[in-house]
DNA sequence: ATCGAGGTTCCGTATGATGGAACGAGACGA
DNA sequence: TCGTCTCGTTCCATCATACGGAACCTCGAT
């Protein structure tokens, strides 16, 4: 049970081993072993640690120490150094007790019910979007793996498309987000060219919907619209819910359109 | 929609305003910026920040810094600093996967899918039980306040007491674990003496599971059983299945214990 | 009993943190 | 349009604090 689809929001991704980057002092070292911590779920010696952060062993304790006083880190019964309870507990009261979040919510477990597929909250950000909050059905069998906080590429995913259609109106401005990046093409329906886009931006704001049709990861696909928590102008971010295509195709999505609207639209949102 | 009932799991709740502790140094400043800044929702102005440290904006502002190089803050439009999407992605990303969730996880969202409740996974921490995964129900209009790493009394939760109920075998060990506090008493239905919660606790071995019956909140129950997920032999935590005492008696589930247990012991763990 | 692999502590040095004060930018009212 | 107020940002001389090599414990394994 539980089968996994890779990287639906993968991370920025740290070097694998040893974040070699230029040596670090002080704080930003405190807060790079504290990273390290995080990407350590089962834990991490004094010594592995030492050496991911490329500094000597006491150094790497102390900084350690400071995060034991915080809460942050805490050692289990070997001696080996864990994220704390503390620090899990910050981070989910935070997201729960976010603006966004409390707003959206309601929202995404209706549509979670509604269709039994995961169902997300992401915004802009810059070339990539980035997942505010996220429902997973309860019996889902398999599970994304795009994470609150994870990013993907926008020109591949529907939030993203449906996000950047409305504020790229024309072929120009599409040009000049690109840049002279050359666009990942996830799966072979990724659309990566000005053109393109820009076409698929077109036809989005027509519809008043952006779709992702297995554009970003095989077999799975996305029906997203805008969402309006801080302004009636301007959209804060899109509402998206993926559905396995052989599961829930597309069609469904596109067609039950009206229901999706009126929940977005519901009580719940101005 | 959405309404809720305080403090299944309250935060140890640092002072409301200004973390008035000794001044603070170096990396445990910014740690405390960090912590902080987790505080506030929906972000900090750089006064207030320097007012809830005690120290001058300018150490702040430096703290910030480091914060934001590593990606653990960020400033919304306005200047305000929130916390980074880094942040929450390290700390879901590590949470989920941790071997404790991975192993529970399944069973949870079992126990979920059957009653419709909320369903814990929490492991004992001194005095108080910690919680290290939380499945809510999808369609639950009443949310728990619980949240991973939160902490409730171990002598007045369902978890708890299944978990003392092992570790402490005579009610001289109960009286030691007491030591000279003061147990606090969140509800008229708590146990609160050395003979009540030794009395409960051979009742607890008897039967093989744990409930409360509105001990730690008014108007929720509870019913919990052992979870072996390191050792054959020591728990290394308990799983619950919390419910709204009118809408799911604690008959209800008692009566399913055996449907429980199967799903506990079923062949995701040893 | 011995060894080895970690985690922990010590302490002189110099490097980076400190915080008061001045600066800049955006918001608001006149 | 112009002041002015608020709030984030930058500067810099002083000195406290982090640095890291090496010695020290404490287990568990041989």
């Amino acid at each position: 049970m539980a089968e996994t689809i890779t990287s639906l929001a993968a991370a920025p991704e740290g070097n694998p081993e040893a974040t070699a980057e230029a040596r670090l002092v002080g704080s930003d070292r405190v807060l790079a072993v504290l990273a390290e911590l995080a990407r350590h779920p089962d834990g991490i010696g004094l010594d592995d640690m030492a050496r991911a952060i490329a500094s000597p062993k006491s150094t790497a304790h102390r900084a350690l120490a400071a995060l034991r006083r915080a809460g942050f880190a805490s050692q289990d019964g070997r001696g080996r150094y864990v994220l704390g309870d503390e620090f899990l507990r910050m981070a989910f009261a935070h997201h729960e007790a976010r603006p966004d979040h409390v707003r959206v919510l309601p929202v995404l477990q209706a549509l979670c019910d509604r269709y039994g597929e995961t169902v997300h909250y992401a915004v802009l950000d810059g070339t990539s979007v980035v997942y505010r909050s996220k429902l997973d059905p309860p019996a889902g069998a398999v599970r994304l793996t795009s994470v609150v906080g994870g990013r993907n590429p926008a020109h591949c995913t529907a939030v993203g498309k449906a996000l950047l259609a409305d504020s790229l109106r024309d072929e120009n401005a599409v040009r000049a987000w690109i840049g002279n990046r050359q666009l990942e093409k996830p799966t072979e329906r990724s659309l990566t060219t000005a053109a393109d886009l820009h076409a698929e931006f077109v036809r989005i704001r027509e519809q008043g919907y952006s779709v992702d049709d297995r554009e970003n990861e095989p077999g799975v696909n996305c029906l997203a619209v805008l969402a309006y928590l801080t302004s009636p102008t301007k959209p804060s971010g899109a509402v998206s819910v993926s559905g396995l295509a052989y599961r829930t195709p597309l069609k469904t999505l596109v067609d039950d359109l009206p229901a999706i609207r009126a929940v977005i639209a519901g009580p719940d949102l101005p």
